[in-house]
DNA sequence: CTATTTGCAAAATGTTTGCAATCCG
DNA sequence: CGGATTGCAAACATTTTGCAAATAG
C-alpha cells in the first residue's frame, strides 16, 4: 500500500511542495495537462509524482493513499476525476486484473498479464503473446483489439495441480 | 430484457408449476443439484429453466425479471446464491464483457468474446483464436488460459474509422 | 421435525456525482 | 475576479451478508 512514499516525502518536507520531476516524461505528462488547459493544482501535481516515482499497476485507493501521505486532505474522489483526465490525455491507462477495484499505470507501461483466478498470481506478459490473436480479429472482423485492458484469467501451474490432487471435477 | 419468458409461461400457468424441463442437459442439472444434496425450491427451478429455455448471457438482474414473471417474490440475492451454487457445480459460468455486470450463461455454451470499448458492439469468437496464446501460456508459464472468463476489448472495424476522422490522439 | 433455503433489508465494494467553498491564473 | 477544481457527503451500481420466517424432504 505505500511504495513511492519515502523517497519524495524528504523532497516535499524540505521545500514546501516544490516537488521536482524526474525525468522528461514526468515534464511531458505535466506539459499535457497545462496544453489542454488543466491547472496545476497539488492533488494533480503530487497524482503525476506518484505515477511517476515508481511504477506498476495501482489503484485509485493506493493512489490515494500515497498522495495522503503528503496532502491528507486530498479525496479520492479528486484522485479518480485526475486520473478519468490523465487517461484521456493518454497520459494513464487502467486495468482490470480480476475482480477487484481497477489499477492505474502509465501508458507507457503497458503489457499484458495473466492472473490466476484461485491464487490471484500475476504474470506479465510481452505483446507478442497476442499477435496472433491481433491478427485473426483484425482478419475476421476488423477488430483492433487492447489485450492488455483486461487481463487474462487462468490457472496458474501449481493451482493446476493442486486441482489435480482433488480430483478435476470443479475444475471449471 | 425479457427472453425466455412467453414460451413456458403458458406452461407454467396451466400446470402450477410442473415446468416440464425441455432436454436432457436440463435434467442433468437438475440432478446435479440432488447429487449435491441441494434442495428442489422454486426459485432454484426457475432459474434452471430460465437458463435453459433461451441461451445468451443474461446478468443477474436479467434473470431475476425473468423468474419474476413467473415468482414475483424470488429475490435477487436468491438469483445470486444459486447462480453461484451452479457455477460450483460446473452448470453455468459467468462471464464480464466490460464495466457492467457479470453475465451467466451455461458452462456448455461458453466461449470467447471482442467488445468494442466505444460502442459496445460483441463478437463471438471461437476457441480457435486462443490456440496461440494458449499455447505459449502454458509453454513460457505452465499457465492454462481461461480466455473466456473476461472479454477482450477493442475497438470495432467503425469505431476505429470514426476515431480517425477526428484524429487518432485520443484513441487510448 | 430440522436443516436448508428464502426474502428482505442492510452492508460492502468500487466508482461517480452534486454542490458550496476554495484556489489557479 | 471568474471559472476550474476541490472536499465532502451522498448517490450509484453490483454483489454479498445477517437474520428471522418459510419450506423441502
Amino acid at each position: 500500500m505505500a511504495g513511492c512514499a519515502s523517497p519524495f516525502a524528504a523532497q516535499v518536507k524540505s521545500a514546501g511542495f516544490a516537488l521536482s520531476p524526474s525525468g522528461d516524461e514526468e515534464e511531458e505528462a505535466l506539459s499535457r495537462l497545462r496544453s489542454a488547459g488543466d491547472r496545476m493544482t497539488t492533488p494533480r501535481r503530487l497524482l503525476v509524482r506518484c505515477l511517476f516515482e515508481a511504477s506498476g499497476h495501482r489503484t485509485a485507493e493506493e493512489l490515494a493513499a500515497e498522495i495522503q501521505t503528503y496532502a491528507p486532505d486530498v479525496s479520492i474522489s479528486t484522485v479518480y476525476r485526475n486520473l478519468e483526465e490523465l487517461e484521456r490525455l493518454g497520459v494513464v491507462v487502467h486495468l482490470h486484473l480480476g475482480h477487484g477495484p481497477a489499477t492505474y499505470h502509465l501508458a507507457t507501461e503497458a503489457h499484458g498479464h495473466l492472473v490466476c483466478r484461485k491464487c490471484e498470481i500475476q504474470v506479465e506478459i510481452a505483446d507478442g503473446f497476442f499477435a496472433d490473436l491481433r491478427r485473426r480479429a483484425i482478419a475476421d472482423f476488423g477488430f483492433a483489439i487492447d489485450p492488455r485492458h483486461f487481463a487474462v484469467i487462468g490457472l496458474c501451474a501449481t493451482c493446476q495441480a493442486d486441482a489435480e490432487d482433488l480430483g478435476d471435477s470443479t475444475a471449471g
